[in-house]
DNA sequence: ACTGTTGCGTTCATATTGGTCGCAGAAAGG
DNA sequence: CCTTTCTGCGACCAATATGAACGCAACAGT
């Protein structure tokens, strides 16, 4: 299998410069093309398909000027274009991500991310990509087993097995997010350590890596004698395991 | 959440009956309708819409009568029905499964297939719609970390499971799964290998099986010094001889 | 302004478990 | 009867939360 092709949708030029320079860093893929808004996007991809030259994957942002992403994406279903999509959008409403998902959204990155992240959403279905194409290309056969498929699948879903700190347990840092997920105010690390049952230095350390992640958002406490308290928010800007 | 709307879409009646008993034994769930075909189907899907009591789920075949199962996928889209879709289909070609995914098909089945396998592509889906779910429906506001979609999305695609792993014994996996089912509070590996008569690193073994397949739940224990203890819990979502 | 008090941030040694490696005994196959 | 494979075990190393001790920054008297 050859490169595989790339439309790149972003309105804003800065960014779509950003995610080409990514495209263009990682193995396997080109970009096609890129187009500001949606209409020029479609044309682009009915254009490409004509030269037999298709674009078979669309980095797609949500907001655009004219139309929206989930509406770019079912104007490409009517139209006959088979092209993949990664949404890469700053947008995070749960019931954005249901609908993308119900159009063929393949992967859901959210700005602003790392290269890494990045790197990872496309490697994995490149992975994917590779493990559907048919083994023997002269055999014009290309039967799959359920299990096949399911692999396929797999290999699109994001393995995350986090490179975390040494000292951090993946199970912990569920429960610090988890509970401060669920709080509304900003808590200090003794506020969590109770209800969690866990020592005050652990709470500190895990609430720690999640402010230096991003997850959080740490500030000080004053107006009581002692040291001031450093209190904590969830704010969920980016994954923890970055 | 109350249960997902489903409408079976198959030609075969026999097969039709099928699937909606097997949806009928499942927790979650509830039989929106039935159709033939996919003109019908789409009938019966804007209908359902225009009364408030849209279709969340299609269980679609390919190979119908009037219209290719892909089709109904992009006509869908274009009437703005948001319905995710589950294929259910004999067709085993790599490029229908493509095609699928790139039209918003988010579990493929491919027949035949057992109940075991039925029910796990819908509690695969029926997780990952609980997941995202907003937490609070009267907030109105429903903002997702990356992590959040991520985990959402693996819910979706975890693949079905091994048989059994290198170096288990199906007899000293009941006994294990019989002792955590009797128990009524979590237990750590060192409690299960003294009553059962075997080594600490041999139940550890076979708890965190039971762990991954999903049979029990695993949680850390704090609050004592030394590296934190895994206990476990029995809550039998799944069978663990698969 | 100075100093004592207070409570959290920070570091380090320690305790206790998890995970891996290689081996012994048993079961299966020829 | 011999060979191969599999299952469970002991012992090692690695991992990770805890507790204590020390330091630091803000408050509260004098």
């Amino acid at each position: 299998m050859s490169h595989i092709r790339v439309l790149i949708v972003e309105d804003e030029a800065i960014a779509s410069a950003a995610h080409a320079a990514y495209i263009a860093r990682l193995e396997g893929f080109v970009v096609a093309g890129t187009a500001p808004d949606g209409q020029s996007a479609l044309r682009l991809l009915g254009e490409m398909a004509a030269a037999a030259k298709p674009v078979e994957l669309v980095l797609l942002d949500m907001n655009l000027p004219d139309l929206h992403g989930l509406d770019i994406a079912r104007r490409m279903h009517s139209a006959g274009l088979f092209a993949d999509i990664i949404a890469i959008t700053a947008v995070r409403e749960l019931a954005v991500v249901r609908s993308a998902v119900s159009v063929g959204v393949v992967q859901y990155l959210i700005k602003p991310f790392t290269f890494a992240t990045f790197a990872e959403k496309l490697s994995n279905y490149r992975s994917f990509r590779l493990q559907l194409a048919s083994p023997e290309p002269g055999s014009g056969q290309a039967p799959a087993s359920q299990n096949d498929v399911d692999q396929a699948f797999a290999s699109l879903r994001t393995p995350s097995e986090s490179p975390l700190p040494k000292g951090l347990a993946p199970s912990t840092l569920d429960a610090v997010s988890s509970f401060l997920k669920a709080q509304t105010a900003a808590v200090s690390a003794t506020q969590v350590m109770d209800p969690l049952g866990m020592s005050r230095v652990t709470a500190r350390r895990y609430l720690e890596f999640l402010a230096d992640s991003g997850s959080v958002s740490r500030s000080a406490r004053y107006g009581t004698p002692g040291r001031p308290e450093n209190e904590y928010l969830w704010t969920g800007r980016q994954s923890p395991k970055g």
